[in-house]
RNA sequence: GGGGGCGUAGCUCAGUUGGUCAGAGCGCCGGCCUGUCACGUCGGAGGUCGCGGGUUCGAGUCCCGUCGCUCCCGCCA
């Protein structure tokens, strides 16, 4: 053992410890110089402890600690002591005692000024998180951080650990793989030996995962990483990691249960908060859109959305009657306590509304001087209701005095999705959703397919290996929009943490799915073959889920951000600034490949700003 | 592809109608300090106001373009 190697974690020390000759390594979080007495912070990844030197007791030790950098890296050799009563700090696990130093080694030194302060938690919470991100291995000292990849590490150790209990094999399948059309794009790799074809990056392991259920594996999972080149959002990533899994001989219950009974371990074990419902809340699809507006509804808080038809067939409001008239629907949402609502709230709100699509958004304010009765409502709308209506909207909404109530008249699906939208940003005003709950729900029977006007055709609502239910197999051809499928979402505080379905394992019945999404039989044996003929040779029944592990990661850590729960993330473009990546390779490399670049109309290739962001 | 926000010292930010507006806190460098833990205290250095162009006697400020980050819509089977 060299000199300079650690007897002791800084953490560790306690009263206990107190006259033993230790030695500690670590980073120096701060200097605290009073001249004749010095202290130093030193951190490592168990906590930190403070060292003291002063100059009568060890003069020459006093004036290197004095001199040391933060984020240096010291070894520390003294006597663990008592602190002098009153000089105690309770805020720190070894707050009752510190190292009286006899050597200082300093292993390294840190160069200065660091590019932010990252014992400042405060700040850091502030600072640009592409600089943060640039030298994210100091980033990455800060505690919190560790702690996030110590539990995001603890979280997969249980869920392998649950499954291996289950009988699951973890089996690992290939990054480069075949590109398919549908879904997202695709992130391509050239292959060298046939200039002109190409591996893709899988979005997901799922022909593979289907491909183990017909080789007989039964239970298969993967802490897969998924790529897809599309647009980020706050809580997307160019690569992003799934806990993938199939089941052989087992029906939708059997994989919800499994999956649920996971989720219960996982929360209880690595979080405090408290499950929303046990066992978890059921909806099928269409329910949850009558009720929130959405497949993925927050079900933190009510504020359920109510159909409003039958109370405005005959209506004077011609908004809601013609509406009405042309098929559409008129639904109704309350903003509790929301008739006080400024001019401005209003607007904002209907601002809002037209954002997502809506044409306008009715609002109608029940003034607290009058009662269920003769309710007083208020707003541009309000004169065209008689006091019949105005009475039983109230009474359908569950309205109270005091009450805002909103009304979109639509298409169902329009008015549905922009009252559910506006369901979530009325809980947001009013801090409705508690922060210490996760309430897990299952969203059941999706559409098989979807009509998609921008391609004039079917479209899969999943993907195109989802099994329909069989009693609604004879609609497939005549009626395809009221298909179900066997398929399902888990959904947690208005996220979609996970997905998945029953596939299909019987080759007519995918060809007539594929028919209906209009893929032909060559493009279907050019792009699925490999699947219709694993098919044909004995393929059991099977279905899996594939529930997102870095939004599992995010609920556990109250993080809003996908990047705060992994360790590289990339930033807006998917570009690494820690690595520089993507950069430019060696012409050889192209010509290697085949390749050749052709330089964008508008720029060059690597025209950017010289006068921003290049690195050092 | 579209919309919003941001870009001033190492970090976080202020900078009003264009005219001592190149500023603050923290950090950094130097001095002093024996009980601090956000140490204190005295002094100092540090800026192509993202970049380019325009308007003007004069631009951090106004206009045009551009680059980057960020959030949202589209997109993400």
């Amino acid at each position: 053992m060299q000199d300079w190697q650690r007897t002791h974690t800084c953490g560790a020390l306690r009263a206990e410890h107190i006259g033993n000759d230790v030695v500690v390594n670590g980073w120096v979080r701060s200097v605290r110089d009073h001249g004749d007495l010095v202290f130093v912070d030193l951190r490592d990844r168990t906590g930190m402890v403070q060292i003291c030197a002063d100059a009568s007791s060890a003069s020459g030790l006093h004036d290197t600690l004095a001199g040391v950098k933060p984020e240096s890296v010291l070894s520390i050799r003294g006597i663990v002591r008592r602190r002098r009563p009153g000089m105690e700090n309770p805020r720190l696990e070894t707050g009752s005692v510190e190292i009286a130093v006899t050597r200082v080694d300093t292993l390294n030194q840190c160069r200065q000024p660091l590019p932010f302060q990252l014992n400042d938690e405060a700040q850091m919470s502030l600072v640009n998180e592409e600089l943060r991100l640039r030298y994210r291995y100091l980033d990455l000292r800060r505690p919190r951080l560790y702690e996030m990849l110590k539990l995001r590490h603890e979280v997969i150790t249980s869920i392998r650990s649950f499954l291996n209990r289950e009988g699951f094999l973890e089996i690992e399948t290939p990054l480069f793989t075949r590109s398919t059309p549908e879904g997202a794009r695709d992130y391509l790799v050239p292959y060298r030996l046939e200039p002109g074809l190409f591996y893709a990056l899988p979005q997901s392991p799922q022909q593979y995962k289907q491909l183990l259920m017909v080789g007989g594996v039964e239970r298969y999972y993967q802490i897969a990483r998924c790529f897809r080149d599309e647009a980020q959002r706050a809580d997307r990533q160019p690569e992003f990691t799934q806990l993938d899994l199939e089941m052989s001989f087992v029906t939708q219950d059997d994989i919800l249960n499994l999956t649920e009974a996971l989720t219960i371990e996982l929360i209880t074990t690595h979080s405090t908060k408290t499950l929303g419902s046990r066992p978890f809340t059921r909806l099928t699809y269409d329910e949850a859109i009558a009720r929130y507006g959405t497949d993925k509804p927050d079900l933190r808080y009510g504020l359920e959305l109510r159909d409003l038809n039958h109370l405005f067939q005959d209506t004077g409001f011609s908004v809601f009657r013609d509406t009405i008239e042309s098929g559409g629907f008129v639904r109704g949402l309350i903003y509790p306590g929301g008739a006080g609502l400024s001019r401005k709230n209003l607007d904002d709100l209907t601002r809002f509304a037209r954002q997502i699509g809506a044409k306008g958004l009715v609002h109608l304010a029940w003034a607290t001087d009058s009662d269920s009765e003769a309710p007083v409502l208020q707003g541009p709308a309000a004169r065209h209701l008689t006091a019949d209506e105005a009475r039983s909207l109230v009474r359908a909404m569950g309205a109270k005095p005091g009450d805002l109530i909103l009304a979109v008249a639509d298409s169902f699906r329009v008015a549905s999705a922009v009252l559910g939208r506006l369901r979530c940003e009325i809980a947001r005003h009013l801090s409705l959703a508690p922060r210490d709950v996760l309430h897990f729900c299952w969203v059941t029977d999706f559409p098989l397919v979807e009509w998609s006007e921008d391609e004039q055709r079917w479209d899969a609502s999943h993907h195109p290996f989802t099994m329909p239910h069989l009693e609604d197999l004879e609609y497939l051809e005549s009626d395809p929009g009221r298909v179900r499928a066997q398929c399902y979402d888990i959904v947690c505080n208005g996220i979609e943490w996970g997905s998945g379905s029953i596939r299909i394992a019987r080759a007519d019945i995918q060809s007539r799915v594929f028919a209906l999404l209009g893929i032909s039989q060559e493009i279907q044996q050019e792009r699925f073959g490999h699947m219709l003929e694993a098919f044909a040779y004995g393929a059991p029944p099977h279905g899996g889920i594939a529930p997102g592990i870095d939004r599992l990661i995010m609920l556990l850590t109250d993080n809003d951000n996908i990047r705060e729960v992994m360790a590289f993330p990339k930033i807006g473009g998917g570009g690494d600034p820690l690595m520089g990546a993507p950069a430019p390779v060696d012409a050889s490399q192209l010509a290697e490949l085949g390749l050749q670049i052709v330089p964008r109309a508008r720029d060059s290739v690597h025209g950017g700003d010289p006068g921003s962001n290049d690195r050092a």
